[in-house]
Order: C-alpha cells, then sequence, then structure tokens
DNA sequence: GAGGATCTTGTTATCGCTAACAATGGCGGG
DNA sequence: CCCGCCATTGTTAGCGATAACAAGATCCTC
C-alpha cells in the first residue's frame, strides 16, 4: 500500500475510518444540525487522521455553485487598478472566496471580452470589472443576463451594478483648494481622453473653475505616464502665467515637478501643484505633493458586498456606490507670486 | 419553455441536437484524432448555436487535473511583487492556466501558510510562491510533497524549485558604478533584514566595496519605503563624507533625494545616489536616477516555465533560475566634488 | 403505553464530464 | 471471399460530492 503513490483520500474514506455513511462526513462538512455530538468528533478526527480535504470541483459539479470570484483588471503597475486588485482579494477571501484574476494587457474590446470568457468557462459566481474606459463597457454589451456583475469606474450611464469614485469630487477640491490659495486660475494636465476617470476629474477641474468665475485655461493632454507630465511640464514651465496646476495624477505630477526644476520654476514659490491618488510616495516629492486620496480599500469593500448580494439573490437591482475621496495637504500649494 | 429558467447546456443537449452521442462531443472538443470532419463540424455547429461551454468542474472531477496556478504574494504596492504578479498572469493564461491569487497582508508564516491552505483546498495544480523572507520559505516546510512549487527570490538553500533575480550581482555593479565614477567608498542604505533581497543587495555591495579595497562604511538600516529613504538621508545629509549612497530600491532612493535637497546637498555635484527596481518614474526624480532594474516578466516567464515542467512531468527534480539585472544609468552619478 | 413527531443515520440518484471498452462498417491481403 | 485491421461511433462506468428520500431510534404527549 504505502508503495503505491496514493490518491488522495475521499470522502468515503473518512466515512469507513469514522465507521458512518459518507453523507453523514457530508453532514459534519457542511455543519449541519442533526449530527449526534459524538459523531461529529469522531468524523472530525478521522478528517484530521487522513489528511482530508474536499474537493471543489465535485461540490462544485453537483451544487452548480463555483465559490470563485472573477476579476479583471489591466494588467498594470498603474497605482490605482494595482491596489484594487490587492484590496479585492482580500476582501474577496475573507468572505470564503477564491479570486480568479485576468489581466489584460490593454484595455480594449477584444482584450476585455478574452478575459471575460476565460472566466465564464470557469463558471465563476460573479465578476469584478474594473473598467474605467469606454471600450471595456463595451465589451460587457454582450455579456450573458444572469451573471453576476460589478464594474469599478465604469459608465454611470450603463445599467448594471457600480462602484465608483467621485473623481470629479476629488477634481472639484483639488481645484478650489489651488484657487483659495489666490491663484486666479487652475491649469490641469488631464489623463487618457477615453478614460471615464480622466474625464470626470476634467469635468470636476471645470466646475470649480466656473464656480469661482475663473478663465478657463485650454487643457493640456497627457496620458497618465510620469513622462507625459513632464512634457506637459516642458510647456508649462515657459509661461509665467501658469501658476497653478491640478495634474490627473501623481505620476504626472511627478513629472511636472521635474520640468519646473529643471527651468528654475521653484514649486510652490512660483507654481503650485495638486495630484491625484496619493501614492505612497507623494510625501517624499519634491516638494511633499499635495493630492486626491481615494480610498481604494473602500471601493473594494463596496464592490465586493455588491457582488455577494447579487450572488446570494438573483434578483438584486442594479445599484450605485460613489466613494467621496478627501484632499491631502502637503507642501506643494502656496500663494501665487 | 422559454418561461422557464434554462439551465446552461450540457454536452448531451449538444449531442442531441447534432445528432451524435455525447462522447463524439467529447471527442470534438478535445481534439481526437478519429472524428470524422463533417462529424466534427456539425458538433462545432451545434455547439455555437447552444453557446455551450464545458463545465470545468466535471472536467476536473474526473481528469484529476484542475488547470489552475495558485500564487501567493503580498497584498502590497511594491513595485516589485505587484510586476510579478501582473507578469505571471499573463503568462500563464498564454498557457491556458487559471490564475488563482491569494494575497496576504503580511508574510508572516500563518498568513502564507493559510494562503496555501486555501490553495491547496481549491486542488491547484501548482503553487507559486513570491516568497523573499524566511518566514515564507518556513510556511512552506509543512506543505504536502508532490504539488510543484516554485518560490521567486526564496532562500537558495532550501530544495524546491527557485527562481530569482540576481540581486547581488545587481547590487555590484551599482556599487561598482559609483566607484568607478571615482568615489573614495560607497554608503549603502539596506532592505528590511528579514528579506533576502535586502541581504543579497547588502552582499553585492560589500563584495564591491571589498575587490575595489575601499573602506566599508557603517550600513544603513531601513524598510523599503521612501519615508524610510528619507529619514536615512537626513542623517547622510549631515555628513559631508558621504559622497555616494547606494539605496536598496527606488522608493528610498526617492526620499533620500529629497532628504539632500531639504539640506542643500545636491544631486549628483555633491552627493551620487543610485537605486534599485527601475520604478517608470525614476526616469523623472530629481534628478533622473542611475537605477539597477531586473526583468520582472523574464522572471515570470522562467517561473511558469518551471512549474508547467514540474506539472508535466511530476519527477522534474527541483532547478534553479537565476536573471540577471542591467544598470540603467541616468543623471544623478557624477564624479565626486 | 400507543402514536406521532423529531433526531439521527443510511441509501440511492445525480451533477457533466472522460476513460475504457464494445460495436459497427469499410477496406485490403491472402 | 473471408478475415483482420482500422476508422468511427456508441455504451457504460465511474470521478466525489450533495440532495432527496427512507428508515430506525428516541422522545414526548395524552
Amino acid at each position: 500500500m504505502d508503495g503505491q503513490a496514493t490518491r488522495s483520500p475521499a470522502m468515503t474514506d473518512v466515512a469507513r475510518l469514522a465507521g458512518v455513511s459518507h453523507q453523514t462526513v457530508s453532514r459534519v462538512l457542511n455543519d449541519h444540525p442533526n449530527v449526534r455530538e459524538q459523531t461529529r468528533l469522531r468524523v472530525r478526527a478521522a478528517i484530521a487522521e487522513l489528511g482530508y480535504r474536499p474537493n471543489r470541483a465535485a461540490r462544485a459539479l453537483v451544487t452548480g455553485r463555483s465559490q470563485l470570484i472573477g476579476i479583471v483588471a489591466q494588467n498594470s503597475t498603474l497605482y490605482g487598478p494595482a491596489s484594487l486588485l490587492a484590496a479585492f482579494e482580500q476582501a474577496a477571501a475573507e468572505a470564503g472566496f477564491a479570486v480568479s484574476v485576468g489581466s489584460v494587457g490593454r484595455l480594449d474590446r477584444e482584450s476585455i471580452a478574452g478575459a471575460v470568457e476565460r472566466h465564464l468557462d470557469q463558471r465563476v459566481a460573479g465578476l469584478v470589472v474594473i473598467a474605467p474606459v469606454k471600450s471595456a463597457d463595451d465589451a460587457l454589451e454582450g455579456m450573458p443576463a444572469g451573471v453576476p456583475l460589478v464594474t469599478i469606474d465604469g459608465d454611470p450611464e450603463r445599467s448594471h451594478t457600480l462602484v465608483t469614485v467621485d473623481q470629479a469630487a476629488g477634481a472639484r477640491a483639488a481645484t478650489r483648494h489651488l484657487l483659495a490659495a489666490g491663484h486666479r486660475t487652475v491649469w490641469h494636465i488631464s489623463g487618457p481622453p477615453d478614460w471615464y476617470d480622466a474625464a470626470w476629474r476634467i469635468e470636476g477641474w471645470l466646475a470649480a473653475l466656473r464656480e469661482a468665475g475663473a478663465e478657463v485655461p485650454p487643457l493640456v493632454n497627457a496620458d497618465w505616464s510620469a513622462a507625459s507630465g513632464y512634457d506637459a511640464g516642458r510647456m508649462l514651465a515657459r509661461m509665467p502665467e501658469v501658476t497653478a496646476v491640478f495634474a490627473a495624477n501623481d505620476h504626472q505630477a511627478l513629472g511636472l515637478l521635474r520640468a519646473f526644476s529643471e527651468h528654475g520654476r521653484r514649486v510652490p514659490q512660483d507654481v503650485s501643484v495638486v495630484g491625484f491618488d496619493d501614492v505612497p510616495e507623494a510625501a517624499f516629492f519634491i516638494p511633499p505633493l499635495t493630492t486626491v486620496r481615494p480610498s481604494f480599500s473602500a471601493v473594494a469593500r463596496a464592490g465586493l458586498d455588491l457582488l455577494l448580494a447579487q450572488i446570494t439573490d438573483p434578483g438584486t437591482p442594479p445599484n450605485r456606490v460613489v466613494i467621496a475621496p478627501v484632499l491631502v495637504e502637503r507642501a506643494s500649494v502656496a500663494p501665487p507670486g
């Protein structure tokens, strides 16, 4: 016997050892009330002795439930998505769900659709899609109904359940903060135009300027990278009238700071800068960056709660949760001149 | 019929529609050679018409193979682990494996052991553990033999398969580079002492100093954070004899740069700095940071290859792959004085 | 103390698939 | 023309769990 490659023990093995039927073992495993205490202990002992662990595949087959949640995210080290992913795994693990990750190289329709397909193949109980761009949302159109779905930072026009960070509010707070410091107006370096996050940050920025009756300077387009922030900064640094800039994320702000530094424009004495995300390093930029902090863990918790609600009760209507970000004040903002 | 909640189609449904037995459908699905072309097409058509997708649980149950790979990583936005995770998912997806992630809050023994347990419960075909500290390796001791396992940046003394970045070589290159620029010696800010990565970087630093016959200054302890780099920098900035510093990672280096900037010590004119990791932002630090770049995608590819080899042939002996990092020269290094 | 409710346990069927074997029909060789 | 081989397809038996039902044992009530 010992010489053989022993297959891992099944429920019947436990049953035999404990002197009960396999069904009783199943009952013990699932905490059914009607099992005598003594029997329960015998079964538990047998389980421990054999090192038995239930076969999820068999259980999934008969119950039709997989206890698996799929997450689709962009394969990137962008701070926001990466944090979200980690927070989600944590929250799901606590709820007894396993998390399967489908990471995509780009957020185009095909990539997202492919990742979703792979998850459906696995019969996930629910799906979380971090879908901050239109093409991602589009890819979800064709999804079979009935699969619980939560999107993060997706399009609020869509009908499915959604968790978003209130980007516009964050952007408005950032812009107001700069105006309150005495700046006549605030320039904005935006994220890639197809990202909703970027669009809402623009919207919040515009709203704050209009509320204050400030002149609206031309929008500076960029992507999320430090490189694009640097490029934008090299241009802005030549324009003396630019005294306050709101960057769409902290990495851009970093590039911006360097461009200003190279051109001899001091931050915050000559130019004030505010970022978005509050990456852990933001406090150590030169100077420390005032920025907007969204709570990724709050997003993840809310998202998972909504998803579990849908899984438990498929009738749950689409829902919407908005997480408010907070402004973190550091040294990169000062009055003009 | 349409009024009923229709359960998703099974193989027999496809078989009925195509006018064959379910076994023939199975053969088509698994690309068995002995199926008439015409039959194959009929089955394919039926599959498409019903939108049939095979039930992984049923397949896993009968074959005993799960096509699932588990990854255990720290739940953090540390750049290294996050990049590795993304790279792994990508590589595994290409090989037709799903990836289940178990993220842990801390890298202590219990957390790791728990995450491993959860994966074993899921009957993963193989396990990748990013285990850069001793406690993580320890947690793997008790693992049942026979589960394919690859650790990343783990302890080379252990007997299991391992992929590591050659931290020592990277550290030596960084230190040599500073010495070659004319510095009499190089100070080092280290990572947390229980991380192997940190230990090897210290080792490489020491080796380079000794090779060159340079004096070995006291080691400055820190963790991976920008904050700890900043603290270390505030101390080093007061010491005029410090002209070259090798930081254990880029975030520390960022904190260092800010501390030097605050104390009026210019980089690179007064002090040269080299980091480790090459985070995307490193090129936009003030000044742009010379650093060491490990290839995370190479690590992930190598790790997955080794894992798949073990999965396919359980007899595969433990193996070891070392990935060499490269020095990326930017503007943070100059001759002294 | 009889009868029914309740607790406890066991028996059987079933989930959807693959593996093993059986059955059929066409083909070529002797 | 018979036999055996191969290509093709079907039949049957599980994989390891849960669900549904059945059946003793125990308990309570009147």
